[in-house]
This record gives structure tokens, sequence and C-alpha cells, in this order.
DNA sequence: CTCGTTGTTTCGAG
DNA sequence: ACTCGAAACAACGA
């Protein structure tokens, strides 16, 4: 689950769970999802502390405090509960921080090494010096400035941290099925036209599902068919198609998108450009 | 037992 | 040097 949005969901449940009170415990279930720090130094370093505003960067949820900063990252299947003390332990109930009759508990399935602790705002800048700008904050200049010149495909290019922080596999091919670009068309190879679309489409997508705090799976969202044997488009009704890019399961519309240009041929821009005939898709 | 999964990191090819 | 993509990582469910 955990891209940008349900990132932004987390940092609020952190800020209203524990913003502003002082951490009496940290109690560590599991040391397998701390990443070069010990359950008694994170425990050491915290004590005593106050959590402040948190911030996210991408998908990393910058949980600061009066002293050292908690970063969280939620791999695929990590989240953040609001807990009270009586709640019982969940079986991937990994780490908990314990403020008074509030308790924020890090859950998650798998222990891919989420949780880091930095010493202040020079060590977060250092542990997130490899992403790029979060993509809520890219405006349309920047957008193109970051696909400009790359050879890889358009859904690759999204899904990079490196380029764009926040993006991953059901955010890329929603974005790119509302701007009606196929996710395996060569980024340096899209019109200005088309950068342009996936750009508004990327804001829109990240608005609605910041705003509900993950990505809705209502009728007008590609995200919902995801699980569906036989999925077909919300605009038009044709059937999906189903690929790999870069690894991971890839869903576009072959009507809306175009086949991509490994189908296309290496002149051919994709029927995607005249939009006469097509209605521009509901909210 | 196999395959698949929302994530990142690492390694090797072009 | 740079860019990309596949594999590895890990735990679980179908």
């Amino acid at each position: 689950m955990p891209e940008l949005p349900d990132v932004e969901g987390f940092r609020r449940v952190l800020d209203s769970c524990v913003r502003g009170r002082s951490i009496e415990r940290v109690e560590v279930a599991d040391p397998g999802v701390l990443r070069e720090v010990t359950p008694w130094r994170l425990e050491r370093a915290l004590v005593g502390r106050c959590f402040a505003e948190p911030r996210r960067h991408g998908k990393w949820l910058i949980a600061a405090t009066d002293g050292p900063v908690v970063l969280l990252h939620f791999g695929m299947t990590g989240s953040l509960v609001c807990c009270s003390p009586a709640d019982p332990l969940g079986r991937h109930d990994r780490v908990a921080f314990v403020a008074g009759e509030r308790q924020l508990r890090y859950r998650d399935q798998r222990k891919l090494q989420g949780i880091r602790l930095v010493a202040d705002q020079d060590g977060v800048r250092r542990a997130l010096s490899e992403l790029g700008p979060d993509a809520l904050d890219v405006g349309p200049a920047e957008f193109d400035e970051l696909i400009d010149g790359r050879r890889a495909r358009i859904k690759a290019v999204l899904m990079d941290q490196s380029v764009l922080a926040g993006l991953g596999n059901l955010l890329a091919d929603e974005i790119l099925w509302r701007a009606r670009v196929a996710p395996d068309r060569q980024a340096a190879g899209l019109a200005a036209e088309e950068r342009r679309r996936i750009h508004r489409a990327m804001r829109r997508v990240l608005r609605d599902s910041v705003r509900v705090g993950h990505i809705p799976a209502g009728s007008t969202w590609l995200t919902g068919r995801r699980d569906s044997p036989d999925p077909a488009c919300p605009r038009c009704g044709t059937r999906l198609r189903r690929g790999r890019i870069t690894g991971r399961t890839t869903l576009w519309c072959p009507h809306c998108q175009g086949e991509g240009q490994a189908l296309s041929g290496a002149a051919g821009v994709p029927a995607v450009e005249q939009d006469p005939s097509d209605d521009p898709g509901r909210e």
C-alpha cells in the first residue's frame, strides 16, 4: 500500500497521536525492522524527548523530536497506528513509541529495516540525499527537466525515486492511464503535450489521494481494477492489458493509452493525440 | 510447491 | 561515466 498518499496519511496519524508528547519508552518487539541502530540505542536516544511536527519526503516519514530524528519507511506492507496501552500487541507490531496514554506503533508484515535514527536535520539530509524532489512539489517546468533525456520507459522514470520521490507502482499506472500515455513509451520520446498531460494527471491524482490518505479505489480509478481477473477500463470499457515493466505488474488501456511503442512502430505516435471522440473522463 | 505482492538496494550489461 | 533493468531481499497468501 504505502506510496506518497499513504505516507502522508501516516504523517497525520503521527501528528494527531503523539506530537508534543514526551516519549517514555520505546518497545522494540522485533529488532529486524531497525536499520543501523540497536533497540538499546534507539530507546536511549528517544526517551524523554518530545515529538515535533512530522514531515514527509516521498515515501519517507520524518519524525523529528526535540532531539534526534526518526526516519520511517513502510516498504510494501508497513503502517503506523495510534494505540492505547490497553490495545493488545498485534502480530506485526514491531516497534511502539510509548507516550503516556498514547502509543504509536510501527506495524509491518515484513521486516525490511524501515526504521532509522539520525542525529539532526543534517543527518536527514544525508540519509535522503539520493531522493529526487517530492512529487507534490514538482511544477510543470521542473517536471519537464526531470523527464528530459531519459531513455527509460516513462513508467520506470515515474517510479524512480532518485528522479521524483513518492510515486509507486499503483500511482504510476493511475497517472499514465489518466494522461492517456502508454507506460512503455520512452520518456525522451514524449511530446511536450504528453509530458504536460502526465504532470497534470500526477497533480490531480496526488491531490485526490492525499486528501483521503490512500489511493481511492473508486469506480473512476484504475487502481480498483487491479485485482479483478478480467479488468475493464473505467473510462471506455475496453479490456485492460496487463504487462510487466521493471519487474512490476503494469495495467493499461490499449484504447485510451495506445498499445505502446513496442506495437505502434518506430514512427508512430499512438492514436492518443487527437482527442475529439473520447470523452475526457469524469471524477 | 509455486507464484505473486503495494518497496528498496545491488549488481551487471549496454 | 552513465543509464537501465533484473535479481535479491523478506514474509505471507492464494
